[in-house]
DNA sequence: CGCCATGTAAGTATCTTGGTTACGCTGCTA
DNA sequence: TAGCAGCGTAACCAAGATACTTACATGGCG
């Protein structure tokens, strides 16, 4: 089972500009400071913040002196936002190709899964929805 | 997002042979036969069938006439089950490569994010055992 | 103007997944 | 006992996803 970090990483980047804010350390963070953190490509971090940018998760300013900054208190985003905002399609992979229709089940099976698997699906959501980035940011630095 | 769909064709398999259980149409069916209706190659379903069987969810035969068979009651095996029985690997996928431990936030974000995200995953599993294949067969056989 | 930063496009390497071929073993049946 | 039908596995291949990287245009500050 594969799929993208694209969440843990996201949460990781809001994290840090929580603990920034918290901490009224500095005031916007470069995409390459972020990415020294992460471990990773300062592009892939920019990309990922015009993600969250779209969905209002971050702020972010160009130019010099630019970087992101946290759109939001800490405490009103939920780690379910933040899945909704990064992570598309279902936890669940229908069949690459379409079943047979000719087989009765393989015509229905698809339909009659979608029910049970969506809400498998929105009950892991609704459970992320009870973390917020601050609960997140506090375990941190309760480590400093 | 990316996973595999290995879930939905075991359920899918599973089903299958529910059906014919309780329509009481065959005793065993072939990789061949489950294969046309997943609209797949027989030895995907082979390899499919040794995890399963492993999990004691299916029995096979070798030799002519020989086959799968469901390897318990369809309304004894819930889909948590056959999740947890093909799926490995959790829901959530951490960093590619290590956070920097030299920032304070890259050293402890997967611990602190470790139970959050696990605990939705259980969550999620939880919900998929409220769902059985004979409920699943149920609906297709509606269909039918 | 020069510098530092974002935004984005385009190309690449690696990994995962599923499809496929191949072949040995098992057990029925004529 | 020969032949056939089926499973069990290994090995290889094609396609797709993911993230890394280079490159460059744009924006804003001194």
């Amino acid at each position: 089972m594969k799929s993208s970090s694209k969440f843990v990483v996201a949460v990781h980047v809001l994290t840090g500009l929580a603990v920034v804010r918290l901490k009224k350390k500095a005031d916007s963070i470069s995409s390459q400071n972020i990415a020294w953190s992460v471990n990773t490509n300062p592009v892939v971090i920019r990309r990922l913040l015009g993600t969250l940018k779209r969905a209002g998760l971050v702020e972010t300013e160009s130019g010099s002196g630019g970087g992101a900054r946290i759109g939001r208190s800490p405490e009103k985003i939920t780690l379910a936002e933040v899945y909704k905002a990064v992570e598309e399609g279902s936890v669940f992979h229908y069949h690459y190709a379409t079943p047979n229709q000719d087989c009765p089940v393989g015509a229905n099976i698809q339909d009659a899964l979608h029910e049970p698997l969506s809400q498998a699906e929105a009950v892991m959501i609704e459970d992320l929805s009870r973390t917020t980035i601050k609960d997140v940011a506090q375990k941190i630095m309760n480590q400093m």
